[in-house]
DNA sequence: GTATAGATTAACCGTTTGGTTAACAATTGC
DNA sequence: GCAATTGTTAACCAAACGGTTAATCTATAC
């Protein structure tokens, strides 16, 4: 006799096994039948809980950003001199890319799959600000703290040098022959010397 | 001899409609219906000429990979001294790069969805080679050429400074307001900008 | 207790998808 | 010139897929 509690939190399990096959598979390549295995529920479930495959998805699409893009905004406006917020933010956006590994890649792939899809709902929610960032960089070089450096280009090296090694992953694991635990101590070792390389190049 | 005009036109104007497709919208999201609407032929076309979805995938990626990183091979491995190397493969990288703008994106996908698919094509074809350039790198901090850095985190900053704007493009021209041509204007000037952010960042 | 509303399941459905078949057209070798 | 090989097509097929239905179960309010 199976007595079935009512899982008040079949919705949480839900979409915690819809991030897992969306972060893993996109979109395309997840299959609803595997989320609900995942789940350990009937496939109908998903559609009791979700209208359909594009509410779960957008649903997974909203934490994933949700989660991030707030965060890096306020490491970008923080209010801390130039040189100091590079290191700050360099060492807190790759722990914050650590805790969420596999967002990078996802967004990547969602975005220049469809783009018209991802900016509708992307430019509903929190739009990346870096506008205050970018001030700053054009200031600190009139102030003659920095050398005169494109605001944009430096701003993109900095996100560069930090997204870039959660995407070529498995490459770089690869090419290197890294297992997981070589890799973790290889993004720590990153975490302090992108600041180092940064400010190498443009302090004056 | 047998004279295969026919077949080589056929066959070349499915793959170019393979990469098409491939390149846009992944293994997952390609229906053989569009890559043969694209091609102008029937379905069944396809399948004469390839066994199947896969063995078509296995070709377009095999030029995706086939093309580039032989060319990315021959400029790490270039006999040339190191801060005069880091600015030719920038430029050039960013120049291959511009040619296939949208191979960088496939390839991240690709490999992220599927690794043991990715690598078991991968490694079978020119593996990626860095170590003669890694070595460069050393020799260069050893006889006081460049500060003391370490090689693989420079190799990988000159990498993702060059690939990352291929893979953001979508939203490096949405937060800025970029066209087609600004991009490609942001493009030409980053080409020139990332060697001297490298170099200033490791000269003594 | 029982009515009720929400949660859950198995079975089912229409469409799409990759792939096949068999017949037909064109080219080639002799 | 004609058979054989190669190229091409429309029609078809089985499996997979997202989604629905109707019936059943569970907790709770009355």
């Amino acid at each position: 006799m199976k007595k079935k509690t009512i899982d008040i939190n079949t919705h949480e399990r839900i979409l915690t096994s819809a991030k897992k096959i969306f972060y893993l598979k996109g979109l395309d390549g997840a299959r609803m039948q595997e989320i609900a295995d995942e789940a350990n529920i009937n496939k109908a479930m998903l559609h009791y809980y979700f209208r359909n495959k594009e509410a779960l998805f957008d649903a997974v699409f909203a934490e994933a950003t949700g989660n991030i893009l707030p965060q890096v905004s306020e490491l970008l406006n923080a209010e801390m001199p130039l040189l100091e917020k590079i290191s700050y933010f360099t060492d807190k956006y790759i722990t914050i890319l650590s805790e969420n590994p596999l967002i990078p890649a996802f967004i990547i792939k969602e975005m220049n799959n469809n783009p018209e899809r991802f900016f509708k709902i992307f430019n509903e929610k929190i739009r990346l600000k870096p506008a205050v960032f970018i001030k700053q960089i054009k200031s600190a070089v009139r102030n003659g703290i920095i050398k005169p450096v494109d605001p944009l280009q430096l701003f993109l090296n900095m996100i560069s040098l930090c997204i870039f090694p959660f995407l070529a992953r498995p490459m770089i694991m690869n090419v290197f022959g890294m297992n997981d635990d070589d890799f973790r101590k290889f993004l720590n070792k990153r975490k302090k010397e992108i600041p180092v390389f940064i400010i190498n190049s443009i302090k004056i």
